[in-house]
DNA sequence: CTGAAAGTACCTAAAATCAGGTAATTTGAA
DNA sequence: TTCAAATTACCTGATTTTAGGTACTTTCAG
């Protein structure tokens, strides 16, 4: 009898990306894709989680957010390895992804035997990065330490108008506040996510996928 | 004899991405993938353009900027198809694309049937747009129809500098320039893209991947 | 029920942005 | 070489943001 093979899920909205993936395995002996999902909502109805090993996932999806997702999904199956996935990526991603749980993180612009060598890896208990993150990790500025604040339901209205370039004053006619009230939580903004000014904090909230 | 194979070239730095549309059409009697790239570069250095008929491209490339690639491309070869790709889609972007000569315009996450129901479209002359592409399209916003506006070398340098959250002082003092000559870019900027202030400005810029 | 967090609102003053000009010099493509 | 575009720089004044406070009310989970 053989070793069984290792188990992979994948939590993508791109097709593409989950078939691409499918492909580079079906040739290995030592993997295989056992499932795949395009929502959040799909993993947590899949009853055999426990007999995955890994968990690829990407961070943007349309719906969910995968930080979220990571804390969840390691909170119910603490022995399976996540690794986060994106496109593009941002040092404060990459280190929240590892504070919940994730065992690496790599950009899909990896090479393909990148994803496997950081699999393997990762399996052996390490935490791996593909090239690109290492790079951005290794930038060790004190400023990229920020963590994503939590934001109140009111902060993230005015977050949203101000990305819209949004006045002050707009801003209190489209919310029945006061002028003074607005400008209140506006500091309050820029204090938590320690930035200067709202052109910093627009920037920061996008880069961040705070939509 | 067999009529000959559509061929199709993918330019994208995901190197997932290409396996997976490779793995897409290896099955397809009518279509096949003859060549794919990772940059712009090696896009222009292939020789064998011209028996191409339809070239996927990926909009937000690390290095270059897909829509000016989409023009040159046009411009050295009128006949060939062009479709946009992306994983997030601003209908600016789509429109600047469609201007520049696209025939159309997928988002990553539609799926494998709408790839080949739109390249197929696109190859009678269409048109066409994924699902999800369509329903941004349709929101026709007025204020939507802005176009990235063509920026000079010192402009993109100091909207970089905005982006990162720098004030007027911080720029002159960085690029040694005065500070009312730093002011008069800032504005022409304001200008050019028609925004309000910096908050929108740098919102624009992010979202239509201006890096 | 109670205390902490959130939301609201006000005051003041410095700093920076925004908006309207004009104009000289430099650069680069035709 | 020549001309348009780009870059540089200055002036002024209104408006807005930023930064430092304080303080009352509402909400909601323990």
């Amino acid at each position: 009898m053989s070793t069984p093979k290792t188990k992979i899920a994948i939590l993508d909205d791109h097709p593409l990306i989950i078939e691409g993936l499918k492909l580079l395995f079906s040739a290995s002996s030592t993997y295989e894709v056992s499932a795949s999902f395009k929502s959040a909502e799909e993993l947590f109805a899949y009853e055999n989680m426990n007999h995955i090993d890994v968990l690829l996932l990407d961070v943007f999806l349309t719906h969910d957010n995968g930080i979220d997702v990571c804390l969840k999904v390691k909170k119910l199956h603490p022995k399976l390895i996540v690794l986060g996935m994106s496109s593009q990526s941002e040092r404060s991603i990459v280190m929240q992804m590892i504070k919940n749980g994730a065992s690496g993180y790599l950009l899909k612009s990896a090479g393909l035997e990148e994803f496997v060598y950081c699999i393997s890896h990762a399996l052996n208990g390490s935490v791996v990065f593909s090239k690109e993150v290492q790079k951005i990790i290794d930038k060790v500025q004190l400023s990229d330490l920020k963590s994503i604040p939590r934001l109140t339901r009111r902060e993230k209205e005015i977050l949203k108008l101000l990305i819209e370039g949004k006045s002050t004053q707009q801003i209190s006619d489209e919310l029945f506040l006061s002028y003074l009230t607005t400008q209140t939580h506006r500091r309050n903004l820029l204090y938590k996510f320690q930035v200067k000014n709202v052109a910093e904090l627009v920037s920061f909230a996008l880069k961040n996928g705070l939509l």
